[in-house]
RNA sequence: GCCGGUGUAGCUCAAUUGGCAGAGCAAUCGCCUUGUAAGCGAUAGGUUAGGGGUUCAAGUCCCCUCACCGGCUCCA
């Protein structure tokens, strides 16, 4: 022992002697079940590596985030070992690990079956029984390029390597520096079962995996790019244990049940006739009745926070988008057009802006009207791709709450700044309460303006949002051509994310407009232009409440508030009267007079997810009272009519 | 647009090997008069997404179209 050179290291932040060849997991001490990777020098490696001098090893946990990646690319590896174990002649593509899971892609000639991927799953347990250990060996291009001879899309990661970056994947399989392969070795035997190239790390053997599930099959396009050839994906998932699996697929079963589409048949809000076309919506009275509030309520805080509403039709002249320049860069995403008048070619129109602009440019604007916002319900339309079309998330026709500001480049900051807080306090209002932001910068092989406008409008976006105190995730060069743009994301009541509003500065259109406003010198000045939308489209902002409160709408936006229900028929007079009281007060309110049983009444207004139920038999007339029950099943009996009327009002009122 | 899957009553789903399209819920009409999530009975509801083909016979097998679902690409 003595004789051994000592490392001095420090171990999870305290200092170490060890012997020379040491490995990470022994310094750790690690069992590699829970702990199944280590961080050396903040580098995530493999548990047998061995340890220099100065090394700073911290553990990896398989629940944190670091191991679920290292468990779910283990994963992934043996999801493509099976699969080349059952399908020899099946060429590998690549297999990262994702949110909630991984995947792995293959070029096979017949895609899988269910039954395949049963068969899959079977022979992936086999391998993980087995404890199969994960061995990691460095090999030149050449070694590697002769060793993967009959993997072709290997061969041509390799020849990517170090200028990775246009496929998410790829960069788990070739990292910078040397390769490495990893090669699967038979715990007993020694024998070698099957290889890959990865730059690692892995778990130690593949009886770490503690539980997994193949999802579904899909096609995905090699390397993300649509000219490429189609490969067969196979998605599963891997969690730390089988309760956390377990719990994983009960969220989804609980996305399911809270499906916008599924909710907007059930709840009887809306639906999207055949007959109409794919993409397009017809509200029905309770979805009406829904969005008309969200509509108003949006209306009445815009009119507060000084904007100025207008109307601009739904088609137009092919000329308005060639000023745009949307003809040019977004052709395909419109509807085609239709020939009128001697071959006039019109539009629907797919943005709002250029018919704000026109608004704008209709007569000589004065600084004195700077900020000028100029805000609309805009319905646009969109010729979204067949295979795309969403419910009301991805519609080909979708209203905006389309608002664009035009003001002075002195304006700007604070009109970002109070903007931001304007966009965020109104989301809190309907409900959303977490958010992050994500800031869009320039993209450089595709922009117009200068390096200093963008970098000013780019800072002043990142200082209004610092302010804000929210998570800011960089978008680098994820802008559009024509300015820099925050996005806000929120996250809905099961911690999934949606993107909500939008900022986006433009350098372009008050430059295609020729937009001007005479500046207090006398002056001609160009106006900058901020594109705002807080909903982004109201459908999808409804389908997003839709979920989020899994139908359960606040009583302000529930479609109908309350429901009266009498133990018997006689009880109903009582509940009339209370209704009256109720829809005085602006409350949507019906009582429920058929001859149901009251049971039945509870069952259809509970799943109809109303928030008050009125109940009333003779006890409740006898004393003037009605006895509440809520959504949660709570009860408040014997509550007297006026007391009942203010509960009621003030939910609503307080848009609880 | 591409790959795969699925289309049976308003909804959820049955229908043996290719052999008479059926049930629950919802709807309608009765009966029952009820205290916190389904009372009882009856009636009605279908060119099995649409079109073509194979067959004595097609919901079922084959082809085309459409829609939807899950992905890819794209996106509010």
């Amino acid at each position: 022992m003595s004789a051994q050179p000592e490392l001095h290291i420090t171990v999870a932040g305290t200092e170490r002697a060890v012997a020379a060849g040491t490995t990470a997991g022994q310094a750790l001490e690690a069992d590699g079940r829970t702990t199944v990777a280590a961080r050396v020098n903040g580098e995530l490696r493999d548990l047998y590596r061995e340890l220099a001098d100065g090394d700073a090893v911290e553990p990896v946990e398989i629940g944190s985030e670091d191991g679920r990646a290292i468990l779910r690319h283990s994963t992934a590896h043996i999801l493509a070992q099976a699969v080349q174990e059952l399908f020899p002649e099946a060429k590998l593509g690549i297999g990262p690990p994702v949110e909630n899971g991984f995947y792995y892609d293959f070029d096979v000639t017949e895609p899988f079956t269910p039954a395949d991927l049963k068969a899959i799953e079977k022979k992936m347990q086999e391998i993980v029984k087995q404890g199969q250990r994960f061995q990691r060996r460095d090999v030149s291009d050449e070694d590697a390029r002769a060793e993967l001879a009959t993997e072709p899309y290997k061969l041509e990661l390799i020849g990517l390597k170090g200028g990775a970056s246009d496929a998410e994947g790829a960069s788990v399989e070739v990292g910078a520096g040397g390769l490495t392969v990893y090669d699967n070795i038979h715990p007993r035997t020694g024998e070698l079962c099957w290889k890959d190239l990865c730059r690692g790390p892995h778990l130690p053997t593949t009886k770490a995996v503690p539980a997994f599930k193949l999802m579904r099959t899909a096609a995905a396009y090699w390397r993300g790019k649509e000219t490429n050839p189609q490969l067969q994906r196979i998605y599963g998932t891997a969690w730390e244990t089988k309760d956390a699996l377990k719990e994983y697929l009960a969220f989804l079963e609980e996305a399911e049940k809270r499906d916008h589409r599924r909710l907007g048949a059930e709840l009887d809000l809306f639906s999207i006739p055949d007959e109409i076309g794919s993409g397009l919506a017809v509200f029905h009275p309770k979805g009406g009745v829904v969005r008309r509030e969200m509509e108003e309520y949006s209306r009445r805080r815009h009119e507060e926070a000084g904007y100025e509403f207008v109307y601009t039709p739904h088609a137009t002249k092919g000329k308005l988008f060639e000023k745009s320049g949307h003809l040019d860069w977004y052709a395909d995403g419109m509807y085609p057009p239709m020939q009128l008048d001697g071959g006039i070619d019109y539009y629907l129109k797919p943005m709002n802006c250029p018919m704000h602009n026109l608004v704008f440019g209709a007569r000589g604007r004065s600084y004195r009207e700077l900020p000028l916002r100029m805000f609309e319900f805009g319905t646009v339309y969109r010729y979204e791709k067949s295979g795309v079309v969403h419910g009301l998330t991805r519609a080909r026709g979708f209203t905006q709450d389309d608002a664009h500001i035009y003001c002075t480049k002195e304006q700007m900051a604070d009109e970002l700044d109070s903007l931001l807080t304007f966009v965020l306090d109104l989301l809190r209002d309907y409900g959303l309460n977490d958010f992050y932001l994500e800031l869009s910068t320039k993209d450089p092989e595709k922009s117009i303006g200068s390096d200093e406008v963008w970098a000013e409008a780019t800072e002043t976006l990142r200082q209004a949002a610092e302010k804000q105190g929210l998570e800011l995730v960089m978008d680098p060069g994820g802008a559009a051509f024509y300015g820099p743009k925050i996005s806000v994301q929120a996250r809905d009541a099961i911690g999934r994310t949606w993107q909500m509003s939008t900022i986006q500065v433009d350098f372009n259109l008050p430059e295609r407009f020729d937009l001007e406003y005479t500046a207090a010198d006398g002056t001609r000045q160009r106006p900058v232009m901020i594109h705002r939308a807080l909903f982004g489209s109201i459908e999808r902002f409804f389908a997003v409440l839709l979920e989020h409160y899994a139908g359960a709408f606040p009583a302000w936006l529930a479609p109908v508030q309350a429901v009266g229900i009498p133990i018997a028929a006689e009880h109903v007079p009582h509940l009339d009267g209370v209704a009256r009281r109720l829809r005085a007060e602006g409350i949507r309110v019906e009582v429920d007079a058929g001859d149901d049983r009251m049971q039945k009444k509870i069952r259809n207004a509970q799943k109809q997810k109303v928030p008050f139920m009125l109940l009333a038999g003779d006890d409740d007339v006898s004393k003037g009272a009605v006895s509440f029950r809520y959504r949660d099943g709570s009860q408040n009996n014997g509550v007297p009519i006026d007391e009942a009327v203010r509960e009621i009002v003030e939910a609503v009122r307080e848009r609880k």
